[in-house]
DNA sequence: CGGCCTTTGAAGCTG
DNA sequence: CAGCTTCAAAGGCCG
């Protein structure tokens, strides 16, 4: 609760839940969630052209009246959900946040003092997986909640987040900085990032961190690991780990290795110019979900394309029921503020134009038939 | 090798 | 202020 609105700042939020869906469809949908599994994928896969070209209700003809309403529920809803997340936000994630799969991953939210205080992160080098990427089960490693809840409450959230957000947090290092590095000022204590390395929600390039990342982790005790966060360049966290949403200008995804990131710092000459990283928006609500996912999808289905990936998790998504999505807004919302607060005068215009995207004339829609199936 | 595709949501831009 | 555009992730595909 105080987050939310309270703070103030909490306008960061204000549009996240605009879109709560169906009131009534959250039952089916749920149900309907569970069996997705199974059928929801076998049909996904052979079904993904058919409803593509009804994207206007993906893949819920029963319910799609729904959809149609959503619009209408949104708004009666929309108040409702501010309650909820209120108490929804706070409350699930004390729960230990999404049942089983659910947000367990989202790092920010679990990665609490425990971790500061107990160093208890040892608990997650055993268990953490280190890395089983693939297979269904959490890919995204990190997001094992169980990892870090393990041996102790997961539950201390960022709610206090909201509360201080704006007010610059005088020691939280338990707060938010636990997640996100400050800035330049306020760098103490390298907490444990465990977050950023746990999270997947903002990735690690490839050569990056992993490797040691999860050496990171299994090791335990590896606070002592992590360079000097002042020595850090500024796209990494305090930690060492590079923050996600910060990269190589480049924006060599690909190649940017943990390395080439530092460059800034160390050799602030040899890349002749600051060539300053560029800072990436935070992610939505959705985009979280996909990140989470995506490995799920990927594993249940044989697809790889994100193309159909997306799709199917476009139509999961909104299957989801309130609650669910509502976690989701919550921890967008989070990141949001976060990120603010971390990059303070950062706009998104900052990114803008740097992509250069054609406008999408190319209506998506029937004629072609996206090919999505699965196997 | 870089843009496209595809999704939703947030935020910027435009008229 | 409403509506449109761009960007965020991601990874195969294509020119």
């Amino acid at each position: 609760m105080p987050q939310m609105n309270s703070a103030g700042e909490d306008d960061l939020g204000a549009s996240d839940e605009m879109i709560s869906f169906k009131d009534e469809g959250d039952q089916e949908e749920k149900i309907r969630e569970s069996a997705f599994t199974e059928r929801d994928l076998a049909d996904l896969k052979s079904s993904l052209v058919n409803e593509s070209e009804v994207s206007s209700h993906p893949r819920v003809p029963e319910s799609h009246p729904e959809a149609m309403r959503r619009t209408q529920d949104a708004q009666l809803v929309y108040q409702d959900k501010l309650t909820d997340h209120m108490e929804d936000g706070v409350k699930h994630q004390d729960e230990g946040m999404y049942k089983g799969s659910g947000y367990p991953s989202y790092p920010f939210l679990m990665l609490s003092d425990p971790y500061l205080s107990n160093g208890s992160v040892s608990a997650l080098s055993s268990k953490v997986p280190v890395v089983q990427p693939s297979h269904g089960v959490h890919p995204l490693i990190p997001y094992n909640n169980e990892s870090f809840s393990h041996g102790s409450h997961s539950t201390h959230l960022p709610a206090d987040l909201n509360q201080k957000q704006g007010v610059h947090r005088p020691a939280q290092t338990a707060d938010i900085p636990t997640f996100y590095p400050l800035p330049s000022g306020g760098v103490g204590q390298i907490s444990p990032s465990v977050g950023w390395q746990s999270q997947p929600v903002y990735p690690i390039p490839s050569c990056g961190f992993r490797q040691p990342y999860s050496a990171t982790l299994s090791s335990g005790p590896s606070y002592s690991r992590f360079p000097h966060p002042l020595m850090l360049s500024p796209s990494m966290h305090t930690t060492g780990i590079p923050h996600p949403a910060i990269i190589p200008h480049s924006g060599n995804k690909d190649i940017d290795c943990y390395e080439r990131n530092m460059k800034p710092h160390s050799e602030p000459k040899r890349e002749r110019e600051p060539k300053k990283p560029t800072i990436k928006k935070p992610l939505n609500a959705f985009m979280l979900y996909m990140k989470e996912m995506r490995a799920k999808v990927i594993a249940e289905c044989t697809l790889k394309e994100s193309a159909a990936i997306n799709q199917i998790l476009g139509r999961r998504w909104h299957a989801l029921s309130r609650e669910e999505q509502s976690k989701y807004y919550e921890l967008a919302r989070k990141e949001r503020q976060l990120h603010m607060q971390l990059y303070p005068g950062w706009s998104a215009r900052d990114n803008y134009g740097k992509r250069k995207r054609r406008t999408r004339e190319k209506h998506q829609d029937s004629s072609s038939d996206n090919s999505l199936h699965c196997s």
